[in-house]
DNA sequence: CTGAAAGCGCTAACAA
DNA sequence: TTGTTAGCGCTTTCAG
């Protein structure tokens, strides 16, 4: 059909005027055309099919039009959801929204990051598996991080209030007779990337007069396969009936992977060790026992990641603004609720 | 940092050499350089921390070294692990993916077709809700086709052999004694999408002597809310255990999400009523009960579509090709096998 | 309100 | 092997 690639110049012979007059309506610009002229070019470009060429419009005024999404997980529900959130809010902005997948690997992290260097966008939006803060800022474009860091002052950061939603999970954990509570997170990261995570579960043993065991603090990939390593570790623990009684997991692929195993291994997850999750992912409902979680928004997350980057987009000097919300317990079946009134086990 | 954008002119200075010297440096174009010139080039690169930008130079070639995968649902691990696939393929070799979401919306697909009109994309990789054939040869750039179409001979496409991969499942429920099968599928796409599915369907029944009753075909979003759905106007027909007792579903999620429904009925799949999914998305081993179904090669047909465009970007002119996997039958738990030897009930 | 001209960063003839 | 000269398609002063 319209092979030959029509420009804004055939629009402005079409039409009798300049191709500066059809950059003037094309590009909403504010520059004032006439009526006649702005009907004439419409016209012509609704009669040649003529569409503007976002990419060359760019290399002029240094906008790309595109952002990237860099996620540690696309096939993750959590960060799937999250990834469309920010399309959603981003696309009828004239943006299209690259989505990078590192797979937690650094090197496919740091492949994103030359890539972000050749200006090829406006923003970024990224969980970073490295976390190196300084690396982000020198990436040319604006970025919002998507999770929380204690490290990251003064860049826009979204996330969920790590430490509280740690602590509702475990607090629930308490209400329900557990006392000897184990942890998997991941092993990717920075230390900064534990530790809140981490700090919470120090902090509610102590306030709990609870002993802190190394033993029972795991760290693994936060996926499938993490899940089934978990598992067999966990199992791995002499004598782990009498060391756990339950075990709070850093997401849920995590422990609906870990369940599978356990349960292979004959072990009921919320009857003989109580299972916990992180995120509430669809999935999470439809397990075998259905697992008891915290729910992150998600697609509030994305929401509000997106709304930092257009704010940052037009607004360069604006100070860094940080935005956290709540965690919501999701109460299911993976944690036996059988020791309400077994106080005092430890 | 390097705050004041340095571009191949400064390099140029810096080496003292041309602009074109260190373009084709920087541009692996073949064009022959003096060894000492590329050494200057390099170090002046070094330097300055140069990064070639690849969307000028796309505007001199032509190229934009970006490619468009879109699909229905990316929350979807199906099709999340296909573009993960396509992006360990493309990626290396320079292109960036894009991935649109269409959420089975023709609308917002719209908005995808729009964006690749606008001379963004070198290349598309994608599964249609439309299935406008002619629409996506006129969009400016060589697309590539997941998912077996009837109607897209002269499009290059690579899918899963729908007709086999249905019979497995079908093949597999006859088997296990089941007579009176329901089947659901989408409700989107063309009557071309649906008719490869449904006509496996009928080819079975007449071949197995079966009855073909029309209100045993369901067509919902293959969705989790379709799912919901499903399995209402599935308990809502009179005398739904007379009628059925067995249902194959488009895909898993659409599976998973009409067991939980049923079991929040009393229905216990596997049991009351056998259900059998397709493709094999990883939640399938974990629901309860564990779902059987047909599992696609996600892995495969991504490479395999990924290889396609590269080809058909090095080389526009030659035939279309077309790539079916076969699917491989998961046996778990959500199809009941008591009636292994009750021939004939129908 | 409009057109001419310059140029974003890069590549591609064409000479030299 | 190298530099010069034109653009790719668009925006943007700057005159008029």
């Amino acid at each position: 059909m319209s092979k030959p690639k029509i420009s804004i110049h055939e629009v402005a012979r079409l039409a009798g005027v300049s191709k500066s007059t059809v950059s003037r309506v094309v590009s909403e610009s504010g520059g004032s055309v006439s009526p006649k002229a702005l009907e004439a070019v419409n016209r012509a470009i609704e009669q040649l099919g003529y569409k503007r060429n976002v990419l060359a419009a760019g290399l002029r005024t240094q906008k790309t039009y595109m952002v990237l999404v860099m996620v540690p997980d696309i096939a993750n529900p959590f960060w799937s959801e999250i990834a469309r959130a920010i399309q959603d809010k981003l696309e009828p902005e004239g943006y299209s929204v690259v989505i990078g997948s590192t797979d937690w690997s650094e090197f496919r992290e740091e492949r994103y990051y030359e890539l972000a260097r050749s200006s090829r966008f406006d923003g970024l939006i990224l969980n970073s598996v490295t976390d190196n803060i300084d690396l982000i800022k020198d990436l040319g474009a604006p970025g919002v991080l998507i999770g929380e860091r204690s490290a990251a002052q003064d860049i826009d950061t979204v996330g969920t209030d790590t430490r509280q939603a740690a602590r509702v999970a475990l607090d629930y954990l308490y209400e329900t007779g557990h006392r000897r509570i184990a942890l998997a997170t991941s092993e990717h990261g920075s230390e900064r990337y534990l530790s809140l995570r981490s700090q919470a579960y120090k902090e509610f043993l102590a306030e709990k007069g609870l002993p802190y065991d190394p033993e029972l603090v795991f760290s693994v990939n936060l996926d499938e396969e993490g899940g089934r390593e978990l598992a067999q570790r966990f199992l791995a623990l002499p004598n782990w009936r009498d060391k756990a009684d339950a075990l709070l997991c850093g997401n849920d692929i995590l422990a609906i992977a870990a369940m599978g195993e356990f349960r292979a291994f004959g072990i009921i997850p919320g009857v003989d060790l109580s299972i916990i999750g992180m995120d509430d992912i669809p999935a999470a409902a439809q397990t075998y026992p259905s697992l008891t979680t915290v729910r992150k928004p998600r697609w509030r997350l994305g929401t509000a990641a997106a709304e930092f980057l257009l704010e940052r987009m037009r607004n360069p000097g604006k100070p860094a603004e940080k935005r956290l919300f709540p965690g919501e317990l999701i109460i299911r079946d993976s944690v036996s609720r059988k020791r309400k009134n077994d106080e005092d086990k430890s």
